[in-house]
DNA sequence: TGTACATCAGTGAACGCGCGTTCACTGATGTAC
DNA sequence: TGTACATCAGTGAACGCGCGTTCACTGATGTAC
């Protein structure tokens, strides 16, 4: 029963993912999870509600790649824990996992896995502004949201700048914006031309962009 | 007839604005457009088709705000010319245009305010992916695509290193995804939100992001 | 100028289809005595 | 242990609806003579 429930689950986020939303009907859910659509509606009110849940415990998460973040260094405020989508987010080399760069390059490879797996199904949400509105408002009112890796990783920069490892005037927001922006966008064009994921080309997106932040355009 | 074809492009773009892709039925466009439904098939030979039309030919454009870059630098490579959607390219104090944080602002200004204007619809292709596929198709085949604006921004960022504004060793390509990728991710969270655009907090965005590239995040 | 015809932008009404949803039902499993 | 009944996960078949699309048509405009 319960299992029943993962299941469908499991199905509509696939099939989301591989047909798209406009064709994740209730037929092609039902004939995914092996069951009968009649199933479906023991188990949710109606599809919105199946959709909203499958934005709830389906989307991949960056809590391990956040909680990374700051590992060793403050036992500091932790993300709520979902299933982790990312993976990518502990460095083989314990050194460079200890440096600025590292755990930047890090995070910023754990975001690219993550935004990649997670660009199918929530930017399906844009096309009914009503379930927008709804996953919005549930996200919003348990604290998570599209928004809350920019903040963790604002909170761990200015970590930093009080241990003096980022300059004292630096702005801690607008440079976490600046790197999961780039990760975002990244993840969307890799979407848009239909490519699968490429953990070679992320790290090596993740290694630049990181370097580039850190150490800014202006000469010296 | 022509001018026919026109309001039917102007109220598909309206209502996948407005209501969402998924309620962007032929009724509603051709009740928006003014027009029976039959009409549309006089222009377009099925809904794709139309669809496809509105992405080619109503997606706002950065033309004028990457043209603004480099524009007094280099007579270099002008972007394709299409209907503009930023508008916020040219800034009022023409020193300010001339530095180069002012010309990164500006630039930011005008890619907020385009990804703030085509998320709603171009966000949409990405619950069909046969219409994805074939948009990217189309946009692939004619140089556009949303991947140019950061190819025109490195492009112009390497002119500035030639000149010696900018590090010679610097990677102007990961520069150009981390500025245009924060702008990008900023507009999405606000579309999430479901805000209207907010040129003065665009503006401040645009300010820190493009301050915060040039210096870098890390101590003298 | 008047008449007969051609053109063509646009329409009203209908079509078949696939959608989300519901309902009366089945049959396996558990339980009381 | 056998019998009678309750529970409940799951179903097959049907429903009404709104979708994209088509078709025979209208009526205004242009044109030939």
């Amino acid at each position: 029963m319960a299992d029943t429930r993962d299941r469908i689950l499991d199905a509509a986020a696939h099939v989301m993912r591989t047909r798209g939303f406009a064709r994740t009907t209730t037929r092609e859910i039902a004939r995914a999870a092996g069951y009968s659509e009649a199933t479906l509606y023991k188990h949710f009110q109606d599809k919105t509600d199946l959709f909203l849940a499958v934005l709830k415990e389906r989307l991949p998460s960056l809590g391990s790649t956040l909680s990374a973040l700051s590992a060793g260094i403050d036992a500091g405020a932790s993300p709520p824990a979902a299933a982790d989508g990312g993976g990518a987010s502990s460095s083989a080399d314990p050194a460079a996992r200890e440096s600025l760069a590292g755990r930047l390059t890090a995070t910023a490879r754990g975001a690219i896995a993550f935004y990649e797996a997670s660009f199918p199904i929530s930017a399906s949400v844009f096309s009914e502004p009503e379930l927008l509105a709804a996953h919005h408002a549930a996200v919003t009112r348990q604290g998570a949201g599209p928004q809350y890796p920019l903040e963790a990783l604002a909170r761990y920069l200015r970590l930093e700048q009080e241990r003096g490892r980022i300059q004292a005037g630096a702005d801690c927001a607008a440079a976490a914006s600046l790197l999961l922006g780039s990760c975002f966008q990244y993840a969307f064009l890799r979407c848009f031309a239909q490519l699968p994921p490429d953990p070679e080309a992320a790290a090596a997106h993740a290694t630049a962009i990181a370097a580039t932040l850190l150490a800014g355009l202006e000469p010296a």
